[in-house]
DNA sequence: CTATCGCATCTTGTAGACAAAATGCAAGAG
DNA sequence: CTCTTGCATTTTGTCTACAAGATGCGATAG
């Protein structure tokens, strides 16, 4: 720590959006953001505990802003802190599934009511770029890369009604479906189908956004996330855990 | 606080929901309980700088557990937080307003569509509960009382979806709804509506939401929350500060 | 008189250490 | 042999202290 070299900096590889621009990311979002993806990339597994101590040494970081940053993940519902008890990976349940999907088939319903028409032609710009991605990882039949970009790409869509709190929320929620993803307990039929089709439908579907026809947008939208609906058990008034 | 007068254990008064029933609510529910109250109060201004060190102070805590409780408040949309800044009670503009009352009519009427017809009659009990507290504060003419169950009847409204997701970020749209009301952002005519009326309005609601009749409910939400809706500003391309 | 640079103060970010509670195991009684 | 009870260990919750960065004021030069 003495030393001016700057080694507080070192993690400038994959800093968050526009924090880092001149502040160095603070140990917090590095901390929430490493656990993030080691949770989400299955390395931490579904009920696993989440040691505090055994953290801070593989983060090299000290315990308040593990803390912290657990914290914000537990707002963000990818971990569960029971008092007294530690944290825990979420377990999700077929009712969790079933939240998840229903809630980001929502928000993105809400999202084309509200940004249909384009008001400024600027907010489609990150949906054509994540489409260009799409369309380039289908080329290289890269299917994470396009199920990425996918994610991407339904992301950029909802930005086009320029609405802070649905974007966040929405994020929240890609995040918790890609903890499901992460458990298979999602059919991922995606990843079997033909990779031009699936693109095609996500091309598609832009193209209807840019039209202005809000309802035949919605319309595709519907039948866009249909697949992934009819795997996700219906409510079933039971919680298997 | 080298006193060992046991202040540790001072603020059992008001501990949250349920975690109070065997634990003792830990410091960072309890400040961040403290500090959101305070802000919906209206206390702490918009803009106010939140200094920690104050806080402290204020709340007999260390910084650790405020800093996570502040971390809490911040995903929760009150505060925003800046690097090595501080923390500041949100600044609503218009275009939050808009976003805030969107977001929430959007959530209810998924509450509806996922909800109706009720599943489980005990999923109706809270909002009958609120109703028949909105009654009694109309009766007393109390109107602070009144919309503070009115709040809590749609709180119970969006319950019967037996979402838990769904229910969390509902409360924090309205958390975020009180915050507006806080500062006067939004026209409070309900607050010089007839009282019976106001109290019938709901009434009539919840009898569409028994009866079973999607449509019908959604219908009479949609011009239930349409008077809140005229007066907020639609997003005019301008984020007025 | 005004603008700019430098310093002092304040505030946040982080670290390490202590206390309290929960868990698991072991030992003893029934 | 099984169940209960007590203790030791582990882990979380909290506190104090230190370091780094930001803000505001004052002094100085133009």
């Amino acid at each position: 720590m003495a030393s001016p070299t700057g080694a507080r900096g070192n993690g400038r590889s994959s800093a968050s959006r526009l924090t880092s621009l001149v502040h160095p990311p603070s140990l917090v979002t590095l901390a929430a953001d490493a656990i993030r993806k080691k949770i989400l990339a299955g390395e931490y597994g579904p009920g696993e505990r989440l040691l505090e101590e055994r953290l801070t040494e593989e983060l090299a970081i000290s315990r308040p802003p593990l803390r912290e940053a657990l914290r914000t993940l537990e707002n963000e519902g990818l971990i569960e802190t029971r008092q007294r008890r530690g944290s825990f990976v979420s377990t999700l349940t077929d009712k969790d599934v079933y939240e998840i999907l229903t809630l980001r088939s929502t928000l993105e319903r809400m999202a084309f009511e509200l940004g249909i028409p384009v008001k400024d032609p600027a907010l489609l710009g990150p949906a054509r770029a994540a489409l260009l991605d799409m369309e380039q990882s289908a080329r290289e039949e890269d299917r994470g890369a396009l199920v990425q970009a996918g994610y991407a790409f339904h992301y950029a869509l909802v930005g086009i009604a320029d609405h802070q709190r649905l974007n966040q929320t929405y994020a929240s929620v890609q995040r918790q479906l890609l903890l499901c993803m992460a458990r298979n307990l999602i059919a991922r039929e995606m990843y079997y189908e033909d990779l031009e089709n699936h693109v095609a439908r996500h091309r598609y579907l832009l193209e209807l956004v840019e039209s202005g026809d809000r309802e035949a947008a919605l319309a595709e939208l519907a039948v866009h996330g249909e697949r992934s609906f009819e795997k996700a058990a219906p409510p079933a008034s039971e919680e298997t855990g």
